[in-house]
DNA sequence: CGAGTTTGACCCGCGC
DNA sequence: GCGCGGGTCAAACTCG
């Protein structure tokens, strides 16, 4: 995108109070459709984040909602369920959501509406642990999953965590674990304080602590990413090409 | 050798 | 009643 302040204020031969005034005037003009532009993005950007929160396919929270009650698992309705969307972690074994307990892997499926296969995991972190993890890819940002957590652990968190398979070693992960992400089912995973403990947003606002080197590039790979979605977005790229039209227009 | 993962088979509930 | 699909089991396999 070209602006022309600099070459305005630049240009030589511009004399005198008209001119200058002049000058002004288009340096608003430019100034209001910036602003347009900005209202635009940010509109399309809060357009884009609902729809990342609220999910397509399984981020439909109540298309995923509804499901989980025709299936009618009698385990399920009476255990707590927990919905959580999270960025996921490449490793080697594949998406992981790092949430501090350790997790055993008994099997896995494809299922019909989604042609990523969903994990599923028991707790190994305490003896007799009844609560179990299901993990799913998104359709279309294979980086972000959603976790689905049954029941209640029996155990504390593991406090050595440097030990455990799939642990993050940065996360200070609290006991207040089932308060902030031990949802009921018909309840919005989309508290603030579950994105304190995991990823959840593309907002970079959602990050706690920025005073780090590895925050900031935690924060930066946030920004990239939060780039690479808009820009993936049809209706973004229409918006924007637009209001670059618009502009032409009015010059 | 033990712990964890993979994967095909099986079970069970739901919709038609 | 039957077929479909999700969830679980368990034997085989891998890895440290």
């Amino acid at each position: 995108m070209e602006f022309k302040s600099s070459s305005i204020l630049s240009s030589p031969g511009v004399v005198g109070v008209e001119a200058l005034e002049g000058q002004l005037d288009r340096l608003r003009k430019e100034n209001e459709k910036l602003k347009m532009m900005i209202e635009v993005m940010r509109s399309h950007c809060s357009t884009l984040e609902a729809q990342i929160l609220r999910g397509k396919n399984y981020f439909n929270h109540d298309q995923y909602c509804s499901k989980v009650k025709r299936i009618g698992n009698a385990a399920v309705r009476n255990t707590k369920v927990t919905h959580v969307f999270a960025r996921a972690q490449f490793e080697k074994n594949g998406l992981v959501v790092k949430d501090g307990f350790q997790w055993r892997k008994y099997g896995q499926k494809v299922t019909k509406d989604n042609p990523y296969p969903r994990a599923y995991y028991k707790c190994s972190s305490g003896p007799g642990c009844p609560v179990k993890k299901k993990v799913q890819g998104c359709l279309e940002d294979r980086s972000i999953v959603m976790a689905t957590y049954e029941g209640v652990h029996n155990h504390g968190v593991p406090t050595n965590t440097s030990t455990a398979t799939g642990v993050d070693k940065t996360t200070s992960y609290s006991t207040d674990y089932d308060q902030g992400l031990s949802t009921n089912v018909n309840t919005s995973p989309f508290k603030p304080n579950i994105s304190t403990h995991l990823d959840l947003t593309l907002s970079a606002s959602t990050s706690t602590d920025i005073s780090t080197d590895k925050a900031n590039n935690n924060n930066n790979n946030n920004i990239e990413e939060y780039i690479a979605s808009l820009t993936k977005d049809p209706s973004f790229k229409a918006a924007i090409a637009s209001a670059v039209a618009r502009t032409i227009v009015r010059q």
